[in-house]
RNA sequence: GGAGGUGUAGCUCAGCGGAAGAGCGCUUGAUCUUCAAUUAAGUGGCGCGGGUUCAACUCCCGUCACCUCCA
């Protein structure tokens, strides 16, 4: 059987290096076999879900050299790729399950739902979930409520005692009780399917043979492997990889460290130093090498090898790997050739030009002038955030609250940013050049500099967010009691502007 | 609250029943106009408490910490 391995990113967000993460296992492991890496597009979640979005992940993971043999770009012969275009293959589905009785008709509001969870909460029993209420259902009763339009979601039948005993490939077996196990809803009222019955469908409609995922999926996996039964299916193999953490050890997060792809192209990493260093997290070459190519480590790559231990994703050692790679891998003439596409180019040149024309007097006049759009992050000193009418306590709170309300932007728009920052003005009664100020320091690195919304625009949202942070955190660590207190104050804002337009 | 997972140097990973290893980081020396790079050396660890064993980081039990999911 030959081996099909997946990726199966949501398209919501930018590009996370999580997903490339795991990409890479997924895509060594099949190559190593000789067998075939999938991608497929999981946007059932339609309201976040966007095509920007999965265009920037399949160009970051083309990027990376993770090149898929099926996808939506590419098609195959197990499409559509994208689950937004294979409803009526998950309602099929579902109404296999109905007729076979292993699925029913919840009829149940979100009102009822609310005072139920209220109620567990209350009784603290331990036991969360649907309680079953619609299952006393019958038929004619079904069909009553189905003619008078009622909504409805269709959940799967779960084993009400037992175990559930997952295999996994890394871990053996792991036992979870089935009364852990919530009567998850399969359909939801606008009839698409939800995350757990597109996966196990998709899986085994595209022949996939072999799933490594991340292990917040561990727990879920026994609704995976009860649907295989209710289908009558072989499941694919399990095997479920450590997350990438923070440095402080809780799951990589876009507010402790930067997450996106994009911000590593910004930044001016390699490819191939992205690539090696996620290659090193959760295993390693069996001489121990640090430095290797994809091409090496599919030679080399053993699935059990990998440990189970919550890798770091530290950025001191990315850095040090990826400067081994710039010395030792490119000559003079490749290293040019990277710096000209990184970002001595048309394209990236381009939209800086219409902000410094008015400030030049000769071409020479550029370089001080646009470092920010060359460089990394900073070194910023608490000195460089002196104000005129602020005191520092006030400017760090300005820049967390800026950092917070960016961060609440569903896009990356010239717009959005504008007016995000005309909100925490707004919202901490400043004026808004007093508030602009210390944002041009800290995105710029200087007070004279380019103008900073179409700036933060090209510099990209991780970046931006980064430099913020870096200028927040040179003013002095706040507190615990001082942060719940800002962030109260932030919210109480946040609530009145929109009550005042 | 419940369930599951993980715990080897500051970090990433090896070792997995018989005298603790590598790389990064950090410190110091060499090299060098400076820095970087390079190079040499140093630093430092088996979460804890029981048990099994002649012998345990390695196996078993408990405990603690952290992480994830239910949310």
């Amino acid at each position: 059987m030959t081996v099909r391995t997946r990726i199966a990113p949501s398209p919501t967000g930018d590009p996370h290096v999580g997903t490339a993460y795991i990409a890479l296992f997924n895509y060594c492991f099949a190559k190593q076999q000789g067998g075939e890496f999938i991608l497929r597009i999981e946007d059932t979640d339609q309201a976040r879900s966007t095509r920007e979005s999965e265009a920037q992940i399949l160009a970051s993971l083309r990027w990376l050299g993770l090149d898929w043999d099926e996808g939506p770009d590419v098609g195959g012969p197990h499409g559509p790729y994208r689950q937004s275009e294979r409803a009526e293959i998950y309602q099929a589905h579902v109404q296999q399950l109905l007729d076979a009785g292993h699925a029913f008709r919840c009829f149940c509001g979100g009102e009822r739902l609310a005072e139920l969870r209220a109620r567990q909460i209350a009784e603290k029993s331990g036991k969360l979930g649907y309680d079953g209420h619609c299952l006393g259902l019958s038929e004619a009763e079904v069909q009553a409520k189905l003619a008078e339009g009622a909504a409805h979601v269709v959940r799967m039948r779960v084993p009400t005692e037992g175990k559930c005993v997952i295999q996994d490939r890394l871990r053996g077996e792991i036992l979870i009780d089935w009364d852990q196990v919530d009567m998850q809803v399969l359909l939801k009222s606008d009839g698409l399917p939800t995350y757990h019955l597109a996966n196990v469908v998709d899986d085994h409609l595209m022949g996939i043979t072999h799933v490594m995922r991340g292990e917040e999926w561990i727990s879920s996996a026994p609704k995976h492997l009860l649907l295989y039964q209710y289908f009558g299916w072989a499941p694919p193999q399990l095997a479920h990889l450590p997350l990438l953490r923070n440095p402080d050890g809780s799951k990589l997060s876009k507010r402790k460290n930067p997450t996106s792809i994009l911000y590593y192209q910004r930044m001016g990493f390699l490819a191939e130093g992205l690539l090696n260093y996620l290659g090193r997290m959760g295993w390693s070459m069996p001489d121990e090498s640090e430095k290797f190519t994809l091409a090496q480590m599919i030679e080399h790559f053993k699935i059990d090898d990998i440990s189970l231990g919550g890798p770091i994703f530290d950025q001191v050692k990315l850095g040090w790997l990826n400067g081994l790679w710039i010395r030792e891998a490119l000559s003079d003439e490749e290293i040019a050739a990277r710096v000209v596409s990184w970002a001595l180019n048309a394209a990236y040149a381009a939209p800086i030009i219409p902000l410094v024309r008015q400030r030049i007097q000769k071409l020479s006049d550029l370089g001080p002038m646009v470092t920010h759009f060359f460089s990394g992050l900073f070194d910023p000193k608490p000195e460089d955030f002196a104000h005129k009418k602020l005191e520092p306590q006030q400017v760090q709170q300005a820049l967390i609250f800026v950092q917070w309300r960016l961060d609440g932007l569903p896009g990356w728009e010239r717009e959005a940013i504008e007016a995000a920052l005309k909100a925490v003005a707004q919202m901490m009664d400043l004026k808004l050049r007093d508030l602009l100020q210390p944002i041009f320091i800290a995105i710029s690195g200087q007070a004279v500099s380019t103008p900073l919304y179409d700036t933060m625009v090209i510099l990209g949202r991780d970046l931006c967010r980064a430099r913020l942070r870096q200028a927040s955190d040179c003013l002095g660590v706040v507190g615990k009691k001082v942060e719940k207190r800002w962030r109260k104050a932030y919210e109480d804002a946040e609530a009145s502007l929109t009550t005042t337009p």
